[in-house]
DNA sequence: CATGAATGAGTCTTCATTCAT
DNA sequence: TATGAATGAAGACTCATTCAT
């Protein structure tokens, strides 16, 4: 069950489409069966249960995510270059794993009270802590306005990158540094015309 | 079949809730009846199916919605004044119908293409046009920036502000207009401090 | 679900007649509907799986036949009548569940090692007990032989009165008095014929 | 399929295990091919069918259980040393094959009515007429008691003796000459202490 | 209006079996 | 001989829906 990691990748990557398509819940495991090519029952000597293909879209988007944002911490940048990169990053990985993404927004609230999928609701954590020390050292720094709330900041800033795993497809008319610069001039200068 | 329009209405404020919570799709009759108090089978008194329950609380949510925002568009104000009212509006929707709006969010895609919910996709467009004509005239007026992608802005205001349908608790520290105005501090003027 | 008992055992005794013909995991749900007359979903309005069916034959039979053998052990008869009367109750309790005694008799052993089925092992011990506790103070008072190895005696009598679920038939020859005196005969005095 | 009958012995010894542990049915393909360190698919190329393992594990066991049993029955003892050797043959057969003899009790009574079990239903026959004759022999001889129903009697002793298989370990405490020298001891005296 | 009971289609999953390599 | 991958039939269970009372 390890020797050809490819096919496994390759029906996960079919699972998370239809599962992005349709909702995990909504989605039969025939449906995954019959875009792949096989029969239902066959997906069982890959997987151990639809739920294992869940789990794995997930846990493989979040490692690979973490690794990225990490990275972005541990570089040392001021609070607007450490917002810029974690944006840039998230708009990559919505490129990368736009299915992943979409499926995350989707699902994540209620999975995280399944003890299979606690590692979601730990990630949420660290993701808010990261946010908000990022948007605090901001307003500390005078780099972000003060007037603020600043957890209503890092809703707002959080769900405007995410949402975008909703429409955004690949290889469209704009490269995700591309989006990732639209979204972070309208987030940090406004669309208003500055007087 | 239409005998105490208040129970009918309060069996379908039951299910919302309930819809919104779980899905759907995830949530089943039984548990609407629970919640309601009374047992499955009884429902199908008050109403035809699962789907009318959803298709009731989609039209009663949109159709309120509409007779606001016609309000607006008619009320003949200036681009800016139009987003502003536009916005404000939306969050006092997600404050009076919460759970039919993180409904919307989270089914309205798929049921779309259906024939019976072909009013979904009949608003989206009233919507996009509505926002598109909005930004295009604030662009043309010079209230808004004109280096924008519109179409990027619009899914941006758009997503910003109907996400906030998924965390927004009604009666919690800020009111929707508290919210509206901050939201549009961000949107309009950004998160950075202005040189 | 508390209303018609009656139904509930029913569709209990039905089950445990097939349960105990063709083994419980060989038995299916269907093939339990069909001998009940309605379909196999139907089954789930009354119970929670297959295996609460069998949770509750099993539970209600142990508990009947713990009442029994209490009353037994609580007489304060000598140990050869406390004999006697544990078995004569047995093969009472198999006159009235032979079912429930057959597969009790089959399918006790794998249970018993799951959490559910737990009460199985506890019963296992207390039954053990009340046997060589009553085996042992025959020895003591000189009823019966010391010279018969008494955990070997204790398996002997056990299973020579259950193994017969696996043949007896209510309603035949023998009343289950006449077997378990015929049965104690033979145990007691052997079946040579005494010199 | 003939190459190596030691393999295909040791295939069918760990079987037998299994099918014994668990029951025919609730035994999977793959937990025999496991527990013989090989992949399900790969048993069959050494046999037909699951079925066929089972049939193989219960012929030979007959085959050599009758061998013995035709000794007795052929050596012209009388009766009771023809019941004392019986026994004693068959806590030997429990020894040598404790999981098939296992096997046998549990799953026989369904199979025998399949076509290719009929010999199973054929040794049932040639088992009880070789018991009653025995009996009957030794009731005219005045070995056995008068007094006991003879069908009874068969059954009695027959459970008697086989159920052990079902807690029998072989290289435990008691050589299955010694257990059977007890069990005969019961069977024939009585476990109650003579006046 | 509501209940209790049932239906029947569909879902996830298991498993004996096959077969190209 | 054995593996890896698949098949396909069947099984337990779910659930929207119906309906007599």
């Amino acid at each position: 069950m390890r020797q050809t990691p490819a096919r496994r990748a390759e029906l996960l990557a079919t699972a998370a489409e239809v599962f992005a398509e349709q909702g995990y819940n909504a989605t039969t495991v025939r449906e995954i069966a019959d875009a792949a090519g096989l029969l239902a029952g066959s997906l069982y000597y890959h997987f151990d249960s639809k739920e294992s293909m869940l789990d794995e879209i997930l846990a493989t988007f979040l490692g690979e995510l973490w690794a990225r944002y990490e990275a972005v911490l541990a570089a040392g940048l001021g609070p607007r270059a450490t917002l810029e990169a974690l944006v840039t990053e998230s708009f990559r990985e919505i490129d990368r794993h736009r299915a992943a993404v979409a499926i995350y927004q989707k699902e994540s609230k209620y999975l995280a009270v399944q003890p299979r999928f606690g590692y979601l609701d730990d990630s949420r954590s660290r993701f808010e802590t990261a946010w908000l020390t990022t948007l605090e050292r901001g307003v500390a720094t005078g780099a972000f306005r003060a007037d603020l709330d600043v957890r209503l900041t890092y809703r707002f800033v959080r769900d405007t990158v995410w949402v975008a795993a909703s429409w955004y497809r690949p290889g469209g008319r704009h490269s995700p540094e591309e989006i990732a610069r639209q979204y972070l001039s309208m987030v940090l200068e406004g669309i208003a015309v500055r007087e």
